[in-house]
DNA sequence: ACAAAACGGTTGTAAATACAACGGAAGGAA
DNA sequence: TTCCTTCCGTTGTATTTACAACCGTTTTGT
């Protein structure tokens, strides 16, 4: 576990904490590492959790099949974001959603309590690390906000500027790429594949995007 | 603002602290309370915002309006509920969405670093408080997963379906009283509302649901 | 009580989407 | 290389949705 210490630092979870505290309190939190191949299951809908999960390597879609096979993609998990976070009230019940790995990953388990739970001892940190959890579950929470918001729009075309042109602002370049191939991508925003790859078309000849592969260009 | 107290009693924020201790924590927490009229703006697209705000009488919608009249309502706060919660991290930017009494409305603003920073003296409750929030804010975002689902469904009826049968099992009852009229719903499920409409009559129809005005039975 | 506004169901038409099927291109494995 | 699979753009058709307009009913404000 040691070995991804230095991702865990630029982490939002232990964001303001040094190297060595980390390593303290890697124990003092309980912290468990497990690997996935690339397709397995790391969370599957319906189970039972009282951990946080931050991803150290690789990475996640959390999604949902329902029983027609509709296949519908809430979000992408990166290395170093936090996930789980939707379940750790105690009252909170089964999962929502299914957690895939779309490359081989590994994914941290905090048990929550022992994080909620400021010790007394060696961990200086321990506040600093449950004001971060705060800020990133209030951040992850903004987040759905805004699928929500491309979700939302009516047409397909809608959906792909919204979408684009957040992805353009979060990653401060008209030059994105994203984590989606094209069956990925209408699985996100909820639309056909078919009619999705129509409209980028139309939407390329129009001069309002560029594209190739998953890398997006904005005009 | 000591009126509230019976009110904020029975929030998640204050669950588990008595009477006496809320009305200790108001000036504590630095609250303050305002009263809006239906169809005021309590919060707009735009604004920053460093509070954390709680309901303690009449009702919320959670809407945003694009700018070629699209409304969309994102959510209904009830009395007793936290909101602004997805702007408390010092980095999140501006609101996403616009906030409007939906009736007469009464809201208490918190403020978030009089919140997160315990204090010495008088608060006993400081950090179950804390923790409330915590748990309030995780559960928002399970919520929010939760719409999610709803609008990640393909057809009209998809959407009715899911939504009316969350809130069954919510409201623990096969007869439901939604917060919405049929305009509004067709906002927060992002379709058309005659075409919504439509969708009922046909599945009430086949005898999927009755209803009346707001009022709806599951079969 | 009255007028005005809001509400909700209905209809018809245009537009957009879903679905299924096809085929070329790209990428991997043997 | 060759075979097989995945990816993704394309097409055609059936289905669904959006939009606008209308009207009787209900609600609201004065």
């Amino acid at each position: 576990m040691e070995e991804y210490v230095p991702v865990l630092r630029r982490t939002k979870l232990f964001s303001g904490v040094g190297d060595e505290d980390i390593s303290a309190m890697l124990s003092c939190l309980g912290a468990r590492l497990k690997r996935y191949k690339k397709g397995e299951y790391v969370l599957r809908q319906g189970e039972h959790l009282s951990d946080i999960l931050v991803l150290a390597e690789g990475s996640l879609h959390i999604r949902r099949d329902d029983y027609w096979g509709n296949r519908s993609i809430l979000g992408y998990v990166g290395v170093g974001e936090i996930f789980g976070e939707a379940y750790i009230a105690p009252e909170s019940g089964a999962l929502l959603n299914d957690v895939v790995a779309v490359e081989d990953s590994s994914v941290f388990f905090f048990d929550v309590r022992r994080v909620m739970t400021t010790c007394s001892s060696a961990c200086r940190f321990h506040t600093t690390v449950v004001q971060n959890l705060f800020f990133a579950v209030s951040d992850k929470n903004r987040g759905l906000v805004q699928k929500l918001d491309y979700m939302s729009r009516r047409t397909t075309r809608e959906k792909l500027i919204a979408y684009l042109s957040e992805e353009a602002k979060r990653q401060n370049s008209a030059d994105i790429v994203i984590p989606f191939n094209r069956q990925q991508l209408a699985d996100y925003l909820s639309v056909d594949r078919s009619a999705m790859s129509n409209e980028l078309g139309r939407m390329r000849d129009e001069g309002l995007i560029e594209f190739n592969k998953n890398r997006f260009r904005l005009n």
